[in-house]
RNA sequence: GCGGUUAUGGCGAAGUGGUUAACGCAUCGGAUUGUGGUUCCGACAUACGUGGGUUCGAUUCCCACUAGUCGCCCCA
């Protein structure tokens, strides 16, 4: 036997025939969202300058500083592979002047593939594929509503129920920069108590240190400066605007103060669906997002707010699974060809091909079975009809048509076979 | 990057320091000289992740590596 020893690589995967249904199906439901939401799509490349990520995705990230796939070309330039979407869009909207457009705000999305270096575990691969909204050019709450709104509905639309929205405002740059502040010197004083991890988050990100599992019970958490009491009155506003429209939307959401997104650009409103389904695994984000008021002014464009979400397609088909959805209806073929001997195999090259012509899933055998695993294999693919060929209709210059359900079979003239199938078609 | 766990034919899954490594599923053929299911019979497959070590002898014990898987960090 042939030893292969190539493997897909680490934290990748092939999505085989069976499973790629259902990923048709999120994907055309996507899009189809999106129609309706008058969200438009934009493709950028797979690969970007390594700055864009360094600028939009911030160097202080995980994602920066352990998990970029990063080559150099022949050229000597430092590229790598998009680690996210929203970094890239905004790059695009502001290469192609998109704030010049006439309609506004943009908005757009994407679906694609991403690449993160992590270690793989369940719900998380080193390529992943996300969809994507971004709306970009609108500082108005109602449009933070309707990207939270957009994500919800397409997951219900699927059929998925245990799922919960989580919301959190992080408010402008000054209520967050006060808020961290406060943290800070809130922990510092005794962060020697608190575990290794969080001792490296005072700086990085101090509002990670709320969410620690290993000191949860630490009496500084109880006391911990909530960035709620941080927001100053626009910041507070823009937050009760948002939770009205949801509410008006029936949209059920959980407030988590403590909800803090990773990457560096968010702003505002910033939220998490999470799965609650059983044996889902560790990770339970299926999307994030927020907005991003800074980002298009820190890629080099003008000072434009935006908002948007990622969604990752790997864990929606995973929250599928676990809620025991079915998607995709399994369809048979309309007719499989059984040919008995050299002559009548011959001719059923272009009676398939005239089926096929003329519409129809046809299929025959291409291994020399015999009858027998023929009509297994025609049962295997489901097939409504078959039609059999055998040296007897030879003769006759027939052809025989059998009814799978009912197993009723019928002669029909071979010279006009795909007019007769199309009258005894149902 | 850190930790747990796993690795046997196409798939699932037993098992052993020592001649031919069970079984089930699938596949193919036959019983049925041209008809799906069931049943029965038969056939088939260069299978012990890779590399070292211990041993007279390793698929089995040890180590490393690789990969899967689960978790931590973090995230979609």
């Amino acid at each position: 036997m042939y030893i292969m020893s190539i493997r897909v690589p680490r934290g990748t995967q092939d999505i085989l025939p069976g499973q790629v249904e259902k990923w048709q199906m999120i994907e055309a439901k996507a899009r189809e969202f999106c129609e309706r939401y008058q969200y438009r799509e934009v493709r950028t490349p797979i690969f970007e300058q390594t700055d864009l990520f360094l600028r939009g995705v911030g160097d202080t990230t995980d994602i920066v500083q352990k998990e970029m796939y990063s080559f150099e070309d022949r050229g000597g330039r430092s590229l790598t592979l998009r680690p996210e979407g929203t970094a890239a869009v905004v790059r695009s909207y502001i290469e192609n002047k998109m704030f010049g457009d006439a309609n506004q705000p943009v908005k757009l999305y994407y679906m694609g593939p991403m690449f993160r270096y992590e270690r793989p575990q369940a719900g998380r691969y080193r390529q992943f594929v996300q969809f994507g909204v971004e709306a970009i050019g609108s500082a108005d709450p109602a449009i933070d509503a309707e990207v939270i709104s957009l994500a919800m509905s397409l997951y219900k639309e699927l059929g998925l129920k245990q799922i919960k929205l989580v919301i959190n405002s992080l408010g402008d740059k000054a209520s967050r920069k006060a808020h961290r502040d406060a943290l800070v010197s809130h922990f510092k004083p005794r962060i020697g108590e608190f575990c290794g991890d969080c001792q490296g988050r005072l700086e990085k990100n101090p509002m990670r240190i709320l969410d620690c599992k290993v000191d949860r019970n630490h009496e500084l958490m109880k006391t911990a400066p909530s960035i709620i009491d941080y927001l100053n009155d626009h910041s507070s506003h823009y937050y009760a605007k948002v939770k009205r429209y949801l509410t008006d939307l029936g949209i059920p959401f959980e407030e988590d103060p403590n909800l803090v997104r990773g990457l560096d650009y968010y702003t505002h409103t910033a939220f998490e669906i999470m799965s609650g389904a059983e044996g889902f695994g560790a990770i339970t984000t299926l999307c994030g997002g927020g907005r991003y008021n800074g980002l298009v002014e820190e890629i080099g464009g003008p000072e434009i707010p935006g908002i948007g979400f990622a969604l990752s397609l790997e864990r929606f088909v995973a929250a599928l699974e676990a809620e025991n959805v079915e998607l995709p209806v399994k369809k048979g073929i309309d007719c499989y060809l059984v040919s008995l001997g050299e002559e009548a195999k011959d001719h059923t090259v272009s009676l398939l091909h005239e089926l096929r012509s003329a519409g129809y899933s046809a299929e025959r055998d291409y291994l020399d079975r015999k009858i027998k695993a023929q009509f297994k294999a025609a049962d295997r693919s489901n097939a409504k009809y078959v039609a059999v060929l055998g040296e007897d209709e030879l003769k006759a210059n027939k052809i025989t048509l059998k009814t799978m359900e009912t197993g009723d079979q019928v002669e029909i003239e071979l010279d006009s076979f795909l007019e007769k199938f199309k009258e005894n078609y149902k």
